[in-house]
DNA sequence: AAGTATTATTGAACGATGTTCAATATTATG
DNA sequence: CATAATATTGAACATCGTTCAATAATACTT
């Protein structure tokens, strides 16, 4: 219930109109119950975000399907189906990354384990592109990951269009192109 | 005075202590002053982040000089000298990206002037690479510019300690490994 | 059914935040 | 010295996250 008042809010208002009183207000209660559920805001907000990262992982796994069997086709539909998340849930997919700095140790296992989940989508797509160093998956769908959510943040942030580019699809291209090529080359 | 005061509170006490009453007694005036300088708080983070973007592109300028005349070495420190302006300026870093979501269409001329000096680092230390393909200078250097952005992200969120990965520098390689792969072989 | 124990919910209060503005102190000017 | 101009204050406002004694609602026991 206020999982759901989070996520309406969210989108239909922006992360500023995310208090607690909103919240209770939304599901008809009072503030007090609020904290009856939740051990504080930051609480909150963690299990908002572990809504969205399951989300995420779902669009990111629906996009990995199809494609033929073009390992490199899935790796683009992968990104860009990131970018578009980023987009049409873009203040949720921003709440994940701006408010965890609070209480930097206190990452509960659950939610490591839900960040994770993400990571091993990537990694299982471009594993075919690897299978001479599998103990380097790891590190190159980080850098994969990192790379394709920097492009994200500048699009988003408005970081992009003070500078004159306002489609960000042809970057994301150009990085997952030259990341493949470099793929490719070391193999 | 207050953005020395400003750029102290950060760097000691990290960007949740930043408050205007914080900095009003730090400079050992009262909250009223700060309103007279500033027009609101936001005013003063654009600004403390224009100081910041200033000392960015001191640090990016300085990385860029000696390696020899090699272009992919300079590529190779700018990038290295971002992360590490990240990883030694956090909060005044971080600042950046997380505080200019409220008035998306106000981001002044100057600061996105400020933005705009970094990528022409970049841009430069790119352009020996492209002289074929001058026009699509632009893309790809904030495609560079996007990928190492969002590794110094994940790197300083802690989204990639909790997947078991604890040194950037290997990743940052990665991906600059791939996109000069990329460069070259399309040229 | 009545009385008691347990649980759910409230709403006022606290300190701190950004923000405003009439009132005051300070400085410069004639 | 008096007056105009400027600089600074500090109390007030609404809102924020957070707490907690008091109350309402429910469940259990005899």
């Amino acid at each position: 219930m206020a999982l759901a008042a989070c996520r309406r809010i969210l989108t239909e208002e922006g992360f500023r109109a995310l208090t607690a009183r909103r919240v209770a207000k939304e599901i008809g209660y009072t503030v007090g119950t609020l904290y009856l559920i939740f051990k504080n805001f930051d609480d909150m907000i963690l299990a908002v975000n572990g809504e969205t990262l399951d989300d995420l992982h779902d669009s990111l796994k629906q996009a990995t399907g199809g494609h033929g069997n073009s390992t490199e086709a899935r790796v683009r539909a992968l990104c860009e189906a990131y970018l578009a998340f980023a987009v049409s849930q873009r203040a949720r997919w921003t709440l994940i990354f701006e408010y965890e700095l609070p209480a930097k140790a206190a990452i509960p296992d659950w939610y490591g384990k839900k960040i994770m989940r993400n990571f091993a989508l990537v990694e299982h797509v471009l594993e075919p592109l690897m299978e001479d160093r599998p103990q380097k998956v790891r590190e190159i769908s980080r850098a994969l990951w990192g790379g394709v959510h920097g492009i994200c943040i500048l699009a988003l942030t408005g970081n992009l269009d003070v500078t004159g580019v306002n489609d960000v699809r042809p970057l994301l291209g150009i990085l997952i192109d030259n990341f493949l090529c470099g793929l490719r080359s070391t193999r």
